[in-house]
Parts: C-alpha cells; sequence; structure tokens
DNA sequence: AAAGATATGTTATCATATAACAAAATTACC
DNA sequence: GGTAATTTTGTTATATGATAACATATCTTT
C-alpha cells in the first residue's frame, strides 16, 4: 500500500494525539499500564494510520528509536496487551494491527480498508450488527465474535 | 475444535457427494481440471466440513493415501486453484480453509463458525449485505470484496 | 511420437507468531 | 529507603503459515 493521502477533513496529528490521551485516560481508569514501549507502538500504529505488521513495527521501532532492534516477542507482547484493552484491532485478512477507535465500546465494528492507501476506518452501524444477529438467530447460532473487514477504495482514492 | 457431532438434518455422506458433483461440473463448465490431487483435498476438506489448515491438509493426505507426505507447495497450489473457482473459502482468522457452498454466485457470504466443533455454515443474507453497502456509501468507500467470519456456537453445540 | 502447455515434485527460504527462561523495571510492603 | 513480589522487557530458539525458483512429470494437441 502507498503511503497515506492525507485529506482535510483528517487532521492526522490531531488524530494521533487524541488517540494517545484517549489511551493513556482508559489505561488509567483501567489500572493498567501504557508502558513507554506500549505507547510508542500506539503511536506508530496511529502514526501509519494504515494496517501495520508486527514486523513492519520492529522496523519502525527500530528507525525511529536509537535503540536495538527488539524481538518479535517484545511486540508481540505489546501488540497482544493493546488488543487485550481495545486499543487496537487485528486485520486478520492482512496479519496487521490498525488503531482502533473507541476503545470504550465492546464493539464489534467493520473496518473499511483502502487497499490503495491503507487509510482504514473504523465503523460501527447498528444495521449491519442487526442483519448478522439476525443471520445468526434463523441459523440458530450464538455469536460471541465476528471479523467485518471490507476492502476497496476510500474517498480519496476512489 | 473437537470432531464435529453431525446433526441429523445434515447427511454429510451426501454433502460431501453433491459437493464434489457441483465442483466436477463446474469446473468442465469452465474448462478447468479438478486433478485428482485437487479433487482429493477438496474431498478432506469437505469431509471435515470445518476450517481444515494447508499442513493439516499435508497431514491428511499422508495418512489417507499410502504416498508420501506433500511438500507445502504442492498443497498451497491446489488450495490457489480452488480458491480460484470459488469452490473454497479462506477462513482469515483461522488460517484455514473450508468448502463453498455456493461456487456458482459471486458471492461474499457470511461465514458461522462454531468454535466447540469446527461446523462452517455459510450464510447467504441480502440483508447483511445491504447493510454494509448502505455503510459504505454512507463513508463513501467503494466495496471490492469483503470478509465476514461469525464465531460462535452451533446450534448442536450452544 | 513430438512439442507445447499444464500440473506436480523438490529444495530452500521468507513471513508470521509463540514458548521458555533470564534480566530489568516497577510496585507494594515493611 | 530497602527488600520482596509482581510485572514488563530482553533473548534464544523454534513453531506455524506461505511462497520463490527451478526440475520433473503428465496431459493435450497435432
Amino acid at each position: 500500500m502507498n503511503k497515506i493521502k492525507l485529506n482535510a477533513a483528517h487532521d492526522h496529528d490531531a488524530c494521533i494525539r487524541s488517540a494517545l490521551t484517549r489511551a493513556e485516560s482508559l489505561c488509567q481508569k483501567r489500572g493498567v499500564r501504557l508502558t513507554r514501549l506500549r505507547k510508542k507502538i500506539l503511536e506508530l500504529i496511529w502514526q501509519s494510520h494504515s494496517p501495520l505488521g508486527a514486523y513492519d513495527l520492529m522496523d519502525l521501532l527500530q528507525a525511529s528509536s536509537d535503540r536495538e532492534r527488539v524481538a518479535p516477542p517484545t511486540v508481540y507482547r505489546s501488540l497482544d496487551f493493546l488488543l487485550e484493552n481495545d486499543l487496537i484491532h487485528k486485520v486478520h485478512s492482512l496479519n496487521a494491527f490498525v488503531g482502533c477507535n473507541n476503545p470504550l465500546h465492546k464493539h464489534s465494528d467493520a473496518l473499511f480498508i483502502c487497499s490503495n492507501c491503507g487509510f482504514t476506518d473504523e465503523v460501527h452501524s447498528a444495521t449491519i450488527q442487526q442483519a448478522i444477529n439476525l443471520s445468526a438467530s434463523q441459523n440458530r447460532f450464538s455469536v460471541k465474535s465476528q471479523v467485518l473487514e471490507v476492502l476497496g477504495l476510500c474517498e480519496n482514492c476512489r
């Protein structure tokens, strides 16, 4: 995917800052620790604003700090922490991770991922959820979790 | 996941047979070749009726035939063929593959996957699709493809 | 039967993710 | 403040999933 083309409506710096601020307060509220490493990784994910693989993150960490290259377990542990605390999502179809917009909601949102620029939008739609729940109940299926990843072109790239 | 508990409504042998028959005629119609290997792999996938990983398939192939263990590229090439011809789906959240029910439709269906027995049901819901399309258009996003995987408990396991 | 095309075999390697244990940092408690 | 307990990070090795590149075999057409 190419570098993201920021659109006018999207102040990316503000977006990153607010995501980090929300993460801080959420972790404080939950009594968990957003350590320097975890925060750095979350920041890198938001800076990209497009799905990043764990090994991409390892490269970025090495580049952004003057530190040694961290090993896979280090980055995966931070990713696990961020996942558990709803601060990021895993994009299964890409083996990659993106920032989560609304970590406060127990959400099962749709991810709209631009295959050109990588811009990823997390959308909560009650309509989609109702449709899935209806289909589940018609098939006598009880839903525990779900993955909805939509690939296509964002407003700027289409 | 455990062995699948077949329910009364599901005649598994007939299910496999009909899937293979449909695959045969579809390939004939399309002028592509359902070779012995590809057919065997498709059969193994349907026998399981639950998502199988590529390496699981390698094991099963070895066990079911008296042949040597096939190497990864061999099985992945067959899987690619089956994917291209809409005979199977990839379950991204499990890195696994399941048989496709309706290979004739250009479909983007929901997969309901039982996390207990692995039974996987492919459901086409116009309601879900409409909801996704609506949400996409509201976000000025043009959809190319989508992945909807619902994990939970099937009728028998809940 | 030969040539061309398609499919499969083989070896090596890349990409993604985790197990197991050691060291360091943080927190809790006295 | 100092020590124990807990949590986090570092390190090494390895598991798991997937593909590249090239060789051999099989099928198709003539």
